[in-house]
RNA sequence: GGAGGGGUGGGUGAGUGGUUAAAGCCACCAGACUGUAAAUCUGGCGCCCUGACGGGCUUCGCAGGUUCGAAUCCUGCCCCCUCCA
């Protein structure tokens, strides 16, 4: 807990990789070579407490200012989820029980201290001083700003005058983060890009509270899995830091080969000039993209799991992917449940889509037929033999059989 | 209080009486190819019946109505946005 601080060696692993951009970054490298421990401010709300990759850049940078010696203030936004939070414009969210934001909260901190370091971490919770503020207190603050300052950001303004709506509380929730960061006299703020305008309302509030104003740090948006998005749970398209050792390693083989270098870049601390070799590798087709890739993949799950489960998670890969073979752990079906029908048809004589409805790999029957007749079902029997299941014909399948629907979808028989 | 614009399938976004289960794009699923769950190509992508051809049902904010026929027209309601006051 003692602090010895470091200046930094190497000063733009801190102020450039995994970094969109930092105001000002001369003052922040200004205060990280004056040996002092910094106040590193961090929020979260605790309405959502899914921490995917996409949160995993910013983590990380909290942790090497940590591993230098600095101060980590976690800030959980207990005060506001209870209200729960307008912003964006979707529909109404619902209202979170004290219950459900401790909940919440603990789900939090357990998967953001498998980066951050907890012993160097304070955690604060927003309700400590928003519980007793007053409509007084509400005006005082809100008084110190103006609407034309507010507009004048780039995301109100861009919103405004596309006519999308910003709702009033929107307006207060910069406000009140910035609240925050003058109770905990924050030294740096860490966001993603899009926190840029609230970040700068804690800055100019400091500032003009008396404080020294706090540098703004902000982490680049990390493109999720489909190579197209950036990265969040509701576009389905994030790996999940408490996601299964198999599922994070397949999840990141499904990367597009164009993002192995910036993942790479965000989220592991192999050196830049081994991306860089990757880079000139890849590009003059000397190497194998899968290889950086497979090698990401093993790198991430170690991280987030261990060395074992990420080895398992390799090889179920290359088995069940490369290898098209049936992998270990496959659920079971009781042959009872497939046969079950109004008039208890034989398998034999089932509709293979009905069939795989019944086995509970296809969501209707119209996806069934879909799916063998497009030739993506096949039996596997104990022997090794494959059959693929035609719309016609009979199926032959007895306890100890293997359905399989595609690469990854998997159902064995049993009596 | 007034004027105007809008609510379409997971997302975006066409469509203003039949040729629309509803374009295109994205995502997603499958096949081919590939030492990648990458890329590319091909196909699919509401539900039900059918081996198939084909047929039926439900869907375009909600509820009614007009019409042989409506996502498209009318009425009421709900919600969103902009402007004026």
């Amino acid at each position: 807990m003692t602090s010895q601080v470091q200046i930094p060696e190497n000063l733009s692993t801190i102020t450039r990789r995994g970094v969109s951009r930092i105001i000002s970054e001369a003052d922040f490298t200004a205060m990280l070579q004056r040996g002092k421990p910094l106040r590193l401010k961090m929020g979260f709300d605790p309405s959502r407490p899914d921490i995917h990759l996409g949160h995993v850049v910013g983590l990380r940078k909290l942790r090497q200012l940590q591993d230098l010696g600095h101060q980590v203030i976690l800030i959980v936004g207990d005060w506001t989820a209870q209200i729960g939070d307008p912003s964006g414009r979707s529909a109404t969210r619902t209202m979170l029980t004290h219950a459900e934001v401790l909940e919440n909260a603990e789900s939090y901190l357990r998967q953001f201290f498998k980066v951050v370091d907890r012993d160097r971490t304070q955690v604060e919770w927003q309700s400590q001083w928003f519980g007793e503020f007053t409509l007084a207190n509400v005006i005082e603050l809100t008084s110190r700003f103006t609407i034309n300052q507010f507009l004048h950001r780039e995301d109100f303004a861009n919103r405004y005058s596309q006519n999308q709506p910003i709702a009033i509380t929107e307006m207060l929730y910069p406000l009140m983060q910035a609240y925050d960061s003058v109770v905990i006299e924050s030294d740096v703020e860490f966001g993603g890009t899009d926190q840029m305008f609230n970040l700068l309302v804690g800055r100019e509030l400091q500032g003009m509270m008396g404080q020294t104003p706090q540098q703004c740090f902000m982490m680049p948006i990390l493109v999720g899995t489909d190579g197209v998005q950036k990265m969040s749970k509701s576009l389905g398209n994030y790996v999940a830091l408490e996601e299964p050792p198999e599922e994070m390693y397949g999840k990141l083989m499904s990367l597009p080969d164009e993002l192995i270098t910036s993942y790479y870049e965000y989220l592991t601390d192999v050196p830049d000039a081994d991306i860089a070799e990757m880079t000139h590798a890849m590009e003059s087709e000397t190497a194998n993209p899968m290889d950086f890739k497979k090698g990401l993949a093993h790198r991430i799950t170690t991280t987030f799991h261990d060395s074992d489960a990420a080895d398992a998670a390799q090889s179920h890969f290359e088995q069940v992917v490369q290898r098209r073979d049936l992998p270990d752990d496959i659920p079971e079906v009781s042959e009872s449940i497939l046969i079950r029908d109004h008039e208890m048809t034989p398998v034999s004589e089932r509709s293979p889509a009905r069939l795989l409805v019944a086995a509970g790999l296809a969501g209707s029957v119209a996806e069934g037929r879909r799916l063998v007749s497009q030739g993506a079902v096949e039996v596997v029997h104990p022997n090794g033999e494959r059959t693929t299941i035609r719309m016609r014909g009979g199926i032959e399948i007895k306890p100890g059989d293997v359905i399989r629907v595609g690469r990854r979808r998997f159902v064995r028989v049993v009596p």
